[in-house]
DNA sequence: TTAATACTTGAATAATTGTTCAACTGTGTT
DNA sequence: AACACAGTTGAACAATTATTCAAGTATTAA
């Protein structure tokens, strides 16, 4: 169980991670338009989603050649705004 | 922001910290004790109580040759009720 | 059918992190 | 003073994780 969790809070520990997770608060995007805000290569992108999607905090729909990538849990946001409160307060 | 945020959340991103975290919920607790419960070293026990000491997740009070530890932040405990509530719904 | 875009994947390397060990400090006891 | 107990610290090693790179697939357009 501890390590469960481990794994899930591990997918926020990451610079990139928590970039990318930011970015979808505002809503679904496409792979390279996540790479192009957040200054990533595709291809790194491409590994953390794979990562966030297998532990289910984001989903993908696909639509032609696109992958549309967006959160696919409401704690999300919460988490990420407790942890911004911490910073605030301490 | 994003790397301060993501120090944050990385100290929730480790089995052993989580034990600790979940085991000071019940309340202040010795370094030895906390070792004996989660199973630890006292060595790294003390390690990991130091970088959620620096990141004021936890305080300590010192008493004679005991040092107790407890927690500092209201969030910890949410945070973790929120990641063992995706846990089970996912 | 060739080419371009939009990714994905696996493997290698680079970087970070966790754990242990040995030596140390501080406190109370004999 | 010498000892045991409670914990800290720094350095070394072990293990994990992040990032890049090169090669691949899928889709659409020319």
């Amino acid at each position: 169980m501890t390590n469960k969790l481990a794994e899930f809070f591990s997918l926020f520990s990451d610079g990139t991670r928590i970039k990318i997770l930011t970015q979808l608060l505002d809503g679904e995007a496409t792979v390279s338009s996540i790479a192009a805000n957040c200054e990533l290569t595709i291809s790194n992108t491409s590994h953390q989603l794979r990562l966030l999607k297998d532990q289910k905090l984001v989903k993908a729909r696909k639509e032609g050649k696109y992958n549309y990538y967006s959160l696919d849990d409401d704690h999300v946001r919460v988490i990420i705004e407790y942890g911004i409160e911490h910073l605030s307060e301490k």
